[in-house]
DNA sequence: AATAATGTGGC
DNA sequence: GCCACA
DNA sequence: TATT
């Protein structure tokens, strides 16, 4: 007998292993039976019905798929759901091509945003300004969120992460927190996935790879090598995506941000289980101690250098080194203090706190707490304060006298930065305080920021300082592209002279009362605050 | 060899 | 130019 | 470091 030329089924085709269901929705028929049969060829099992056996889910486009299937049973199947398309560009260049490009997802229509339903009797959004906003709900309940927080990684700003946690002989505070991005991904499969995003999210494949990487993120960013760290940081999303466990190079072999040497490692990590280079870092005295110092507030890769380079190597070492600026010995001084994440509830008090004391020097002043708080965190690294007046006058001269109550009481304690604009107008009139303050009855010192903006530039500012930093990026980007410049005091069209210098605004900004309406100005979709932890 | 993840103010 | 902030 |  002559071998065959077309066997029915091959089990070790490049498609082997899958099951799959197919959306004939929106497809030709002839087509159709073309890519069922190349599958099959090809080792693939084909699947009449939407079983559990079911691996991967094929449709043209999302509405095919929920006309066929329901989201209830989407939500709950782990495999993934692509367009056929991924199948066609694998026939075409003839191997498995990443499938991270052809994810299908659905809009999630926005269907249980838990907060944002108060507001029953509240229909004129149309000419309302965050402001006004929040004017509305103080006089109705002073209830603050109950919003839901699930993120348990509490890896947002504030304090960055001990780049070496707890083999420290020199010194480490208390954060406990397996440093880096994707390790910790909790198996939230069921949770609160609903029909919000098909995205799926298998459980640490590969996490002895993304581990290693993301301490090297850690490294490279203490010494100052950004773009090496940023590299790092790209390499992990894409192998964090990955449905499976990389068991050869030639699984990773075009996926993007994962060149030559990015391959070396993984190969070394897959046959040693480990890294020299990693170990030779977390080994190196120099990097260990520069990465240490950086970790001071005051301090960065350049100035932790030179003090290495002095002959420091330890804390200890600094705190007798007098040519520290004041605020990096501040920083020194509470390397401890500022390392203790700061619990919700106590962030909460704290701003009820500002808010009172904020009334009596000046009624009718807005004050709330921005930043990880809210984004709705469990946990903060910082306080950031974000101070307006909706008259548009009165903010001004209000920081300093602020200031000097919270002093009174004992609340805020030491100063790092401290300038005010808002009675001259220069920099758009926005009054700056950097400092530390103590829970009441407590020492513990915590990073505070407090801002003030003109009522007519708020929105900007509680953008910017809602963050996060990844979000505000990507804003900025997205406001140059459309030919803007965005910063925390406005929307500015791009200056044509080399574009370059600092401070050089052009011409006057756009002006927007609310968040929503930068958002939209600049085709970004309009994203709650606990939305923003990007 | 150039470019990439922003823009700004204090120091 | 370094460092911080989101 | 990856990409162009
Ligand atoms: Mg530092
Ligand atoms: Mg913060």
């Amino acid at each position: 007998m002559a071998p065959k030329k077309k066997p029915e089924s091959d089990p070790h085709g490049m498609f082997s292993g899958m099951v799959v269901f197919l959306v004939p929705k929106g497809v030709q028929s002839r087509r159709f039976q073309i890519w069922k049969e190349r599958l099959v060829q090809m080792g693939a099992v084909i699947e009449e019905r939407f079983s559990k056996r079911v691996t991967h889910v094929f449709a043209m486009h999302s509405d095919a798929l929920l006309q066929q299937l329901d989201r209830e049973r989407l939500s709950r199947f782990k495999g993934r759901v692509l367009l056929y398309q991924w199948l066609e560009d694998c026939l075409k260049s003839g191997e498995i091509l990443s499938e991270d490009m052809y994810l299908l997802k659905l809009d999630s229509q926005g269907e249980h945003i838990p907060e944002k339903s108060l507001d029953p009797g509240l229909t004129n959004q149309r000419t309302s300004s965050d402001l006004q906003q929040l004017l509305n709900k103080k006089s109705k309940l002073s209830t603050e969120d109950t919003k839901i927080v699930k993120n348990e990684s509490h890896d947002d700003d504030g304090k960055e992460k001990a780049v070496f946690s707890s083999t420290s002989t020199i010194s480490s505070h208390g954060e406990v927190d397996s440093l880096s991005y994707g390790n910790t991904r909790q198996q939230h499969l069921d949770a609160e996935n609903e029909a919000s995003s098909l995205s799926y999210h298998p459980p640490d494949l590969n996490k002895n790879i993304t581990e290693i990487f993301g301490k090297l993120v850690n490294i490279y960013r203490a010494l100052g090598d950004d773009r090496r760290s940023f590299s790092y940081h790209k390499a992990i999303a894409v192998i964090e995506k990955l449905p499976f466990k990389i068991e050869s190079t030639d699984q990773i072999n075009n996926l993007p941000s994962i060149g030559k040497s990015m391959k070396d490692h993984v190969q070394e990590i897959m046959t040693t289980g480990k890294l020299s280079k990693l170990e030779h870092f977390e080994t190196d005295e120099k990097v260990r101690t520069i990465s240490l110092f950086g970790e001071v507030w005051g301090i960065g890769p350049s100035t932790a250098l030179k003090l290495y380079e002095k002959g420091h190597r330890s804390l200890d070492d600094l705190r007798n080194d007098d040519s520290l600026t004041n605020a990096q010995k501040l920083g020194l001084k509470y390397f401890d203090d500022i390392g203790q994440r700061i619990p919700r509830h106590e962030a909460q008090e704290m701003e009820h706190i500002l808010q009172k004391v904020g009334e009596d020097v000046l009624p009718g002043v807005v004050i709330i707490c921005g930043g990880s708080y809210r984004r709705g965190k469990a946990t903060c690294g910082d306080i950031d304060i974000i101070i307006t007046h909706p008259d548009g006058k009165s903010h001004k001269g209000f920081l300093p006298k602020f200031v000097k109550h919270l002093k009174d009481m004992n609340f805020l304690r030491e100063d790092l930065i401290f300038s005010s604009h808002s009675e001259e107008a220069t920099d758009s009139g926005v009054d700056t305080y950097f400092g530390f303050c103590t829970y009441p009855g407590r020492e513990l010192r915590h990073r505070i920021d407090l801002k003030v903006y003109p009522r007519d530039i708020y929105a900007f500012g509680l953008v910017a300082w809602t963050g996060n930093d990844v979000l505000n990026r990507r804003l900025r980007l997205q406001a140059e592209s459309k030919g803007f410049r965005l910063d925390d005091t406005g929307l500015f069209p791009a200056t044509q002279g080399s574009g370059g210098k600092r401070g050089a605004k052009g011409s006057a900004s756009l002006k927007f009362n609310t968040e929503k309406e930068i958002f939209d100005f600049l085709d970004f979709p309009c994203l709650e605050p606990h939305e923003r932890n990007l």
